[in-house]
DNA sequence: AGTATGACTCATT
DNA sequence: AAATGAGCCATAC
């Protein structure tokens, strides 16, 4: 898959308000963040910087997490939960509903979730840079 | 229009 | 090794 052609960052002055997939869909730094999200594999976790970094620094972690907080609104359902921090923390778990869904789902795919955070992180970890 | 905030990270103290 | 500050850039107020 390998697609993702590195949007020409596309800033400030783009309109865009919460990006939703409603067709007219404007190939949004969202979108990007979403398709990546969607190819994680089962099992598998990322974190925020792995995408940011993969779609070019330039733009920062902070916009994967919210583009995580739109994700929730989408059509093709994005696999949020498999997005964490870098040290493997469930940062944002507070977001789900329920909040415990999150670790439930990774506990569900297999991982080993203890104190809000991914046991063996970096066996589970899974790079866009380097596996896409 | 300017300030504050955030599902983040990295460098410095 | 833990705490702090600084970059980051789109939203919210």
């Amino acid at each position: 898959m390998k697609k993702v052609p590195r949007p020409p960052k596309q800033t400030g002055t783009t309109p865009r308000s919460i990006p939703v997939n409603d067709g007219s869909a404007q190939y949004s730094f969202f979108q990007n963040v979403w398709d990546v999200v969607r190819q994680i594999p089962f099992g598998r976790v990322t974190s925020y910087g792995a995408i940011a970094r993969y779609l070019g620094t330039g733009s920062s972690a902070r916009m994967v997490g919210w583009a995580m907080n739109a994700s929730f609104n989408i059509s093709p359902k994005v696999p949020a939960h498999r997005v964490v921090n870098r040290n493997g923390m469930l940062s944002g778990k507070a977001h789900f509903t329920p909040p415990e869904l999150m670790q439930e789902l990774l506990e569900k795919e297999g991982l080993i979730v203890k104190d809000e955070t991914i046991q063996e992180f970096e066996t589970h970890f899974w790079d866009p840079a380097v596996e896409l």
